[in-house]
DNA sequence: GTAATAGTGTCTTTGAGACATTATCTA
DNA sequence: TAGATAATGTCTCAAAGACACTATTAC
């Protein structure tokens, strides 16, 4: 009856226009070197959420609330740990592109891997199977959430967050038909006034994310 | 670190064209004389799901995949169970309308009630919270999922259907638009060829479910 | 000038919501 | 007959998708 509780982490970036995925490469038994995804044991007196903020600060180095965190879910069939009964709370966590992959203590073996070579490997325990619900749950989040901003920084332009649909949903989008909709949702984008010409061209606007946290109406993807 | 885990169970169903889900009355501390989410300890070598159903089946009696059921959310704060530390994975269950609240064994003190009422009134542990959980995620379930259905027997009719959605979602749906997008949605319902006039009035067509899982487009619910 | 991206507008189709109308049963 | 529900149609508006066009920068 008593079981062990870990927490594991599907943490995605956007890296060089993919969708990329951290992973630690494992190197005790079991599965080892095997890719897996970063996580570790909940602590006496802690809650699940903590200990998953607590992992993401180890392997990423970032603190606070700079990361979108959301719980996933539990996973707890018996025999996905040879060790003994070990039941995971899978955790998804959206940052945008962050400075070193390998900032944390024990994370030296981490990297961001792009999402789709991370699910065409064998990777350790039933990561497999958390890895492809967390990409199920990150495409459906950008429908109906504004939490395509949790992957751009502080302020970005219309073409930076279109590039993070198309990396997530894995498929072009027409830029003129998301620049109306994105801009016309209200509350979704803030208008800092500024511009840049970062992404070349004529200059483009610069924005914040809003404060709604629901999309009315949703951006389906269409394909 | 060791954890006892048990999972619980957000069962709903339609009574008297309300939205009504199961609950126990404690019998013993702590909070004793609450009401309280059927559930229970996970065994030793059993899956989380396999647990759920078992839970499912003590309580209500109902064996095998007339109900609908589904991982709903995982609550693991320290100190939400005053005996020690218990994490528990609450699971979300559609039933139709079953023949009797009080068919299992311990189930001695099991109870329909409107869920309006159980969220008036004072839950033990942290089940007003997982409550509430569990019925944002049935209204959203229904818009974008034929899982409406779950609610229905076997064969249903389109009223029958649509009274569902209202006791969910909690406010009226004009019966003719309703009829229109749920006949068109393709997958969605299946005509069995049969009539029916229990509901009064002209006879209305019996539905099976279709085998679509998700709908497309959604039907949002509007208000 | 060209090349690139930013931003707006236009057209067609689809669906949502409001609501009229006809159909088929029971009492 | 009246009264109920079933099923379809009509109208208007909003949004999606396709795509033309203008605007503003770098070179």
């Amino acid at each position: 009856m008593p079981v062990s509780m870990t927490v594991d982490l599907v943490i995605f970036t956007i890296r060089e226009q993919r969708l990329a995925v951290l992973l630690v490469r494992r190197g005790i038994p079991p599965y080892q070197g095997r890719w897996a995804l970063p996580g570790g044991f909940v602590e006496d007196r802690e809650d699940l959420e903590a200990a998953a903020r607590r992992e993401l600060a180890e392997e990423t180095g970032v603190h606070a609330g700079s990361v979108h965190l959301e719980q996933l879910r539990t996973y707890g069939r018996p025999g996905r740990d040879p060790r003994g009964r070990v039941v995971t709370v899978a955790h998804l966590a959206l940052a945008p592109d962050l400075p070193a992959p390998t900032a944390g203590s024990d994370a030296a073996h981490a990297a961001w891997i792009p999402v789709d070579e991370a699910l065409g490997s064998k990777l350790a325990f039933d990561h497999h199977e958390i890895l492809a619900d967390g990409l199920e749950r990150a495409r459906s989040k950008l429908e109906y959430s504004p939490l395509g901003t949790a992957f751009c920084p502080a302020t970005f332009t219309v073409n930076e967050l279109r590039r993070v649909y198309e990396a997530v949903w894995g498929h072009e989008i027409d830029p003129r038909n998301f620049h109306r909709k994105v801009t016309r949702s209200t509350g979704f984008l803030v208008d800092t006034g500024e511009r840049t010409n970062r992404d070349g061209g004529r200059p483009a606007r610069l924005f914040r994310r809003g404060d709604v946290h629901l999309l009315h109406p949703p951006l389906l993807r269409g394909e």
